[in-house]
DNA sequence: CTGAAAGCGCTAACAG
DNA sequence: CTGTTAGCGCTTTCAG
């Protein structure tokens, strides 16, 4: 910024002036600037200017998700994006592996980079930790998963009500023998699916202690042995219920295997892609990973400008898509 | 940092050599500078000092991709994620959709912050706007499309070949009347594919007139409109080559449309989710995008770490896998 | 309308 | 082993 101040024989200070575009410079001199500038291929130092500006912004903001290879985490992603994009805000993403030592060393590294908001979904039980953080200004959104000890806006799914439509429609369809595939119970989505799925039984007089409830399955291999497992064995359920989109692709696999799929039902929770072309089309609870980092991202923005509500869970509602895989009927044949 | 040394009782530098690991600092002035910046939850704030350190390193690096949304992408950002976060990088990520515009605003914001490094998927012909940036230091490394108008390191799927092989592959089940659905042509990748299905043809002597080529599909939508228009035409083909992800999903809802899915074959460019699983399984070449990310990855940083070979082109290759759509046999009828 | 001086939070270089 | 001084590239403040 010297070189270019030199190079138009003005100060440094009205080099700044024209490259931040503010007033009270001569169109002569911005024009002698941005000629110079350009001919050094000048390009202002954001973090350099950070340093010193009055609203200690870094016009930087961080995400932290599943894992940035994951078609949900992607449109989240892409949702937060979109929304960061329009306001020249620079987007940190790193993928969490739902495992709390990788959670804590990201946050670490975007808090030393000074990101003015996180989009964080969590492993950690407990969120207390980044208290002192908040009050330092940092703006903090939890997306997908609900964290405890603090206060701070929060976007979700419909879970548990989302869960239990799901359940209720199998029901409805006349299958009482069902079965819970779900990830691990720690994760805080997992429990509210989970409480959906059985609260719905209650509501029918469904015998809870009848249903295999199978957790801790957390990839598309685990969810695949544990359903050969479960249809194999004696008893077997004529519909399954599988919490999550990797678990639902598990399952289909499982399914196709023992070629069942089109004798038992199956629910998925979250889309899964080409869901519609599979045979039968996988009927699921389709969440709205865009909108929820669209709005994550928005909540964020208000509270950068200066809006100070009381912090807020926001659902965003998923829905229900019958494509078949929910609609068979039970076999009385087990 | 200075409310840090001052309730440590020691000088700031001091609190710098604790806080980065320097040598020659007693056991107990390290105690005591920790549990001052533990009881001031004090971080530091890497823009401050990359400001003075001598390497002027951001230890920070920018990734452009087509979107973030897209599998492909997101497998090629988790490649790059798992190869900075070793080294305690952090990843701008942003998406391109292909939009010249976006590009240029992109890269721009990624350079003001400073990043080390910038891997980059581009739709610009040419690059040597980037010229004066790697000469200042700067390190570039190209993914996916090949840039034109500079040097450095580059990283893609052999396109011409692969697309050759899947071309063969067909022509070896009997087939004659092909047809070609491809991307826009601006875009590298899309030349290159669209050559290696051509060479093919005409090694084996295919007069490639009466092969449709049908270009700059760029969605779902737009492939699936043109599939169908093909299909319903005369001289029906009876087997399609898909140029891209999107593309292959486009036709196969357009061959299920017209319940064509057995009858005419299909091989895609690039592996879709659950592709396997459809029916008949879609038969496809594979790119490697993890690799390909981790592999510019490491690139970017061998250069970062002061290695200084020639920029090279470097291949990662991908495979042909056969699942039944790409072994359907022509049907006499057209 | 323009520029000189001070200082953001930190590290480099050197002196104790 | 520890502290002091200067200064990174920029914005702020204030004086022309």
């Amino acid at each position: 910024m010297r070189d270019v101040a030199a190079l138009a024989g003005v100060g440094i200070k009205t080099v700044s002036r024209v490259i931040n575009n503010e007033p009270n410079v001569t169109a002569a001199t911005i024009a002698k600037v941005r000629a110079a500038a350009e001919r050094l291929d000048f390009h202002p130092d954001l973090n350099a200017g950070n340093l010193r500006r009055s609203d200690r912004k870094t016009r930087t903001l961080g995400l932290v998700v599943g894992s940035v290879a994951n078609p949900f985490s992607g449109a989240i992603h892409r949702g937060v994006e979109d929304t960061a994009v329009a306001r020249g805000i620079a987007v940190f993403a790193s993928s969490l592996d739902d495992d709390v030592t990788r959670e804590e060393r990201i946050v670490t590294e975007m808090l030393r980079r000074r990101v003015d908001a996180l989009i964080l979904t969590t492993v950690r039980k407990n969120q207390s930790s980044l208290v002192p953080e908040q009050a330092r200004g940092t703006v903090l959104v939890f997306v997908d998963r609900e964290p405890a000890g603090i206060e701070a806006d929060i976007v979700v799914t419909n879970n548990a009500e989302a869960a239990g439509e799901a359940t209720a429609h199998l029901i409805a369809g006349g299958h009482r023998k069902l079965a819970y595939l779900g990830d691990r119970r720690e994760l805080w989505t997992a429990q509210e699916r989970r409480r959906g799925f059985l609260e719905q039984l209650g509501t029918v007089g469904i015998p809870t202690r009848d249903i295999p409830i199978i957790e801790e399955l957390h990839s598309e291999d685990a969810a695949y042995d544990a359903t050969l497992a479960l249809l194999r064995g004696r008893d077997r359920p004529t519909a399954i219920f599988a919490s999550q989109n990797l678990v639902t692709i598990g399952v289909i696999r499982a399914l196709r295997e023992l070629e069942l799929q089109r004798t038992v039902a199956l629910v998925g929770f979250d889309d899964i892609p080409l869901g519609d072309m599979l045979e039968p089309g996988v009927t699921v609870v389709a969440q709205n990973p865009y909108e929820m980092g669209r709005r994550a991202a928005e909540l964020a923005f208000a509270r950068l400008d200066g809006a100070a509500p009381e912090a807020a869970r926001h659902v965003i509602p998923s829905r229900l898509i019958m494509r078949g895989s929910g609609e068979i009927p039970p076999t009385a044949a087990s």
